[in-house]
This record gives C-alpha cells, structure tokens and sequence, in this order.
DNA sequence: ACTGACATGTAACTTGTTACATGATTCG
DNA sequence: CGAATCATGTAACAAGTTACATGTCAGT
C-alpha cells in the first residue's frame, strides 16, 4: 500500500490522540490550514483506506454516524520511519510569487495595487498568526509545543514577506 | 476552454518573446523553478491546448522538430486579464512545515537533525539566490526587472526560516 | 418547524508525476 | 562512434477540487 503525505498526516494527527473523521477535517482547517490543505472529500477515502492497510482501526461509534479512529502500532511505526528517514519533497507553488514575474505587462498603477495588496495580506495573517501566538506558550505539561514551533516560522515568513512587498512597492515609485 | 495557472504562465512566458517547448521546459526548470514547478509532459500538452484555443500559434520550426511558439492578441489580453482581474489562489502545501508538527514522535536528537537540515537547506538555498542577485540589477533598459523583484522575496523569505530553523533548534536544547 | 453545526460519503473532473518512447544534432 | 544535450510527445497513475447527496442532533 503507497502512503503519500496526506495519510502520513493522517497517522501523525491520529497518534496524538483518538479522532474522527470530522475532528481531522477540523484540524486540516484550523492547526494544518497553513502547512497543507485537504478537503474531507480527500479525507474520508484516505482513512478507509489506512484502515484498509491496518494502520489505523475503528474505535467506538459516537453520536450521528461519527466513526473513532485510532492508530495502530503498525501506523505508528510507518509515520515516524516517514518522519525519521524519508526526505520531505518540495514542489514549489505560489501563484502569488509566480504572478510577479509578470508585473510588467500591467500598466505601473495595477501592479503598484498588486503589491499594496501582497502586503495587506500579508500583515492580516501575521496579526492572525500573532494573536495564536499570544496564547499558546511553547511548551506544556508533554515538553514542545512542535505547533507553536511550526507557528514561529509562518510568524517570521509572514513577517520577511510583509517587508517585501513593502520594498516591492518602494521600488516601483523611483 | 478553461486555463490553469500552468497555461497563464505560459502565456506569460510567451509574451515575453517567442519560445520553443523546450525553452519554456528549461524557463520552469530555472527562473521559474522556485515558484511553480512544471515538467515538459504537462508543458506540451498544455501547449497544444492553448494553440488549439487560439491564444498561441506556431511560428517557424527550428532545427530538431522544434517548434517555436508566439503569443496571439488574443492570448495577451487572457494573460494581462489573468494578473489585473482575477483573485491569486493559494492552497498552501509545505510537507517541510507540515512535518514539523509531529516532530514530538521522534527521540531529541533526531528532531534536533531535522531543524539542523532545515537550516543547512535554507542557507543553501539562500547562497544560491544571493549569488544570482548580485549580477542581476533591480532594472535595465525595459524597466524594472520583476524576477529580480520576486527573487528578493526568496531572498528574504529564506533568511528568515535560515532564522527560525536555528531558533527551533536552539529551543529544543532548552 | 427551522436553522446551524455535526457527520460521512461518492462522482466527475482537473492537475500533476513518473515512466515510457523516440529521434536529431553537436562535440570530443 | 559515443555521450550529452536538444527536442517532443504519450500513457498510466496519483493527488486534489468541486459538486452532489444524505442524514443526525441541539438549540431556538
């Protein structure tokens, strides 16, 4: 059975604790929203199918059709042999970068507003990420907050990014 | 016909001169590498996809079976309509990131490697986009040269997760 | 009764990756 | 004449998005 990265999420979020389908499309919402995106149209058949390869299995039922999964100790194994001794890929994508090769076909006043707005969103989720942030200390009662880690790099990315469209736009002006 | 971010950029591309297949392959493969990643399998087809909507036509053919492409009007307006009118998407997917946040599964030391590889990558990455910025000027005698631009959003990007790796790493030893 | 949040799934389609397949030209 | 680079394509598969489809439960 081939395990991309969705399912290696999948076990890593199922190894801190019991959760259903739901309660997973939640975190890929809120905790994951920034890192990777998923839909519970992706979801759903990805755990049937961990639960297929036995890395994961049905816990009770809950209230309205909502199904527990746990891991097993086999899906345990294969998350952290992914995390230990698999390199991560990166396949670049940033539509937002990418359009910037392109600015000059714009007239000087768009993509002057191009850049303004790089900037505003920019800021927007750095006051969100920041306002997390405030709340949420590094460590707690199980050592690192690996969360909060990951946050301070969206804080600091965010921050770098916000600069330079501000310099972007600087620099269009002389 | 519907276009994709793919087909925009190519069009982008195009409107900058003409090109062959192979030459865009090789655009992707360098300028374009950081931001969105494409390989020549999905570049011919896309190719013939924008030819058969009109919005590239063929020019003359070069030496070995290649095919150089030209961007149409009406390409050029799909392209400038595409940066001026339309919202950039974004769906975050960052498996670099992402694993950071399961990273409390695996035993001090090797964390502590991850973050260390982490840093290593992004002062390489770094290196490499530093020694591109210094023999290229922020304009020459078209204006302002936007990959230039757009490079010093990796530029600063990069320094700022150099940072942040260095930082998770200094928090693990605490 | 209705609304909103909870809860799970499938189908159709688009996009992206990997592997396969072929051939021309240049340089040593 | 062999290797590297140039050059273009297809096929099979994996991953991701959007729309469709259905049903439960809690609070008002």
């Amino acid at each position: 059975m081939k395990i991309g990265v969705l399912g290696h999420l999948l076990l890593g979020l199922l190894a801190g604790g019991e959760r259903t389908g739901w309660e997973l499309t939640r975190d890929f919402d809120t905790s994951l929203a920034n890192v990777w995106a998923a839909s519970h149209s992706q979801i759903y058949p990805e755990l049937a199918k961990l639960e297929g390869g036995g890395l994961i299995r049905k816990t009770e039922a809950g209230p309205r059709g909502s199904q527990r999964y746990a891991i097993t100790e086999t899906g345990r194994s294969t998350v952290t042999a992914w995390l230990a001794d698999t390199e991560p890929a990166d396949s670049p994508r940033s539509e937002r970068l990418a359009r910037v090769f392109f600015l000059g076909m714009l007239p000087k006043e768009r993509a002057a507003a191009y850049l303004a707005e790089e900037e505003r969103r920019h800021r927007a989720k750095l006051a969100g990420y920041l306002a997390f942030a405030a709340e949420c200390p590094l460590d707690d009662d199980n050592g690192i907050r690996w969360d909060r880690i990951a946050l301070e790099a969206g804080i600091r990315a965010e921050t770098a990014l916000a600069e330079w469209a501000a310099w972007a736009h600087e620099q269009l002006r002389r």
